[in-house]
DNA sequence: ATTCTTACA
DNA sequence: TGTAAGTA
């Protein structure tokens, strides 16, 4: 499998990206409706989020405790367009039942490999300082 | 036990 | 954003 699609799929459920991001449900759900996020869902309305997601969510955590607001956010790392588009496959589900019996440690390592390994360069950089001016 | 949507202090 | 309510 490659990485892109790795990365792409969807697996974990709000639960472990609360861990993963430090994130409340409630704020995950609201950036989701503001389309910064695009989570995939199970047959039962279930939301299942892949690591672009998370990665993602990092992206606007940062921003957020910066003191940027949704539209700044927006501006920054533009809406959502097709993450997390892949279908909810066997693979799928049986990774994501792996996920859920790691222990928040094995989680928080897992995300650290997944985002250094990550094609980056510039979203998590670029961040930092000057910028957050031009919002508030 | 978890998550989902809606609505309001 | 937090949280309560009623579900799935």
């Amino acid at each position: 499998m490659s990485d892109e699609l790795r990365r792409n799929l969807a697996l974990f459920p709000i639960g472990i990206v609360q861990k993963l991001t430090e994130l409340t449900p409630r704020q995950i759900r609201y950036y989701e409706q503001h389309e910064l996020i695009k989570p995939t869902r199970t047959e039962g309305n279930q939301r299942l989020f892949s690591f672009n997601d998370v990665e993602r969510l990092l992206e606007i955590k940062k921003l957020i405790d910066q003191g940027i607001n949704m539209a700044g956010v927006k501006k920054m790392l533009g809406e959502t367009e097709k993450f997390s588009e892949l279908p909810v496959t066997e693979e799928a589900k049986q990774e994501a039942q792996k996920v859920k019996e790691l222990t928040d440690q094995e989680l928080h390592d897992l995300l650290k490999q997944e985002l250094m390994l990550g094609r980056h360069g510039m979203s998590s950089s670029l961040i930092r300082g000057e910028l957050s001016r031009f919002f508030h």
